[in-house]
DNA sequence: GCGTATTGTTGGGTATACGAACGTTTTTAG
DNA sequence: CTAAAAACGTTCGTATACCCAACAATACGC
């Protein structure tokens, strides 16, 4: 879901004697009052900067968070990951098939469960992790400029009660 | 009664295979701490509430902002439009194809440049925002249940600061 | 007037998400 | 111990939301 590109929006001015054909000043009504409406400006400055920030590795915000997870947890099955990060069985196999299209992660066949894979980072798998971690720190400690300690900690826990 | 685990152990079969399916611990790693991991994942809980709760009149948040702006700010072109909420120009010609197909939207020759439209609501656009509002004030009340008034306006502050 | 910018549009591309249906396997109920 | 139900991964269709490059028509700067 690539959004838009996190441009301020710079409304000039001065000619507020026509109705808005040209470029006036622009009333936002409700908009700014609603917590859905920043939350996805906030979500498109964020995306935005992780995608910039990784352009040399080339990977996504959803796919990090699925490697990360299969790296910490290996062996998980693809619908145990589906839960765990709030998203359809049927989804994550498309995540899955690019991350293992580009060898970072293998699909084994489970040793309990004939339905399910045993997923595992490979090696090229792993080592990307490792190299992430410093950089996602640094993306964190980007978006979050604005922000004391406390906001920060604030905000996440206040974005994980709308999440429930 | 771990999951299996690649590094230690290792035992493919001690696990009582209920692993996935009754959700055992799995290790989140550092996503907890992750600005962008809870922002997502709040976005796509307010996402599928807002398309829920507006099924009856089939509207997305991304309409309903459109909308919501040529409610308020009639006459405005297309181009003044994508610009204020941050899309390109090609992308806001779907959302008003949309929008004017369901005869919500009309575009109307520019007094001043022809190459443009003026974008104004029908009547029954202008009914469908008066009847939308207290529906999408509800809506931000069911996403924010867990929240004080206080945290909800902190939230949005915070938001706000990370969009900048 | 001529070059350049802008407007709306189309077409192609990417990313992300959902639900329904399917075959295969596992679990559960009776 | 079998029959029904559930779960796994998958495909397909659909939707949202965004990008860029190119285009004809129009407007603007100088």
């Amino acid at each position: 879901m690539k959004l838009v590109d996190g441009k301020t929006i710079s409304t000039p001015l001065e000619n507020s004697s026509q109705a808005n054909g040209s470029e006036a000043e622009i009333d936002f009504d409700i908009l700014p009052t609603l917590i859905g409406y920043h939350l996805r400006r906030a979500q498109i400055t964020v995306f935005n900067d992780f995608v910039k920030m990784m352009s040399e590795v080339q990977i996504t915000p959803g796919q990090f968070g699925v490697a990360l997870l299969i790296n910490t947890n290996p062996g998980l099955t693809q619908s145990a990951l589906a839960r765990t990060v709030g998203i359809e069985r049927s989804t994550m196999v498309a995540v899955i098939d690019a991350l293992e299209t580009r060898g970072l992660v293998e699909r084994r066949p489970s040793p309990v469960d004939r339905r399910s894979y045993a997923l595992v980072l490979s090696e090229q798998g792993n080592d990307m992790i490792e190299r992430l971690r410093p950089m996602v720190a640094a993306h964190e400690d980007r978006i979050a400029k604005n922000l004391s300690a406390d906001e920060r900690a604030q905000l996440i826990i206040l974005l994980a009660k709308i999440a429930d």
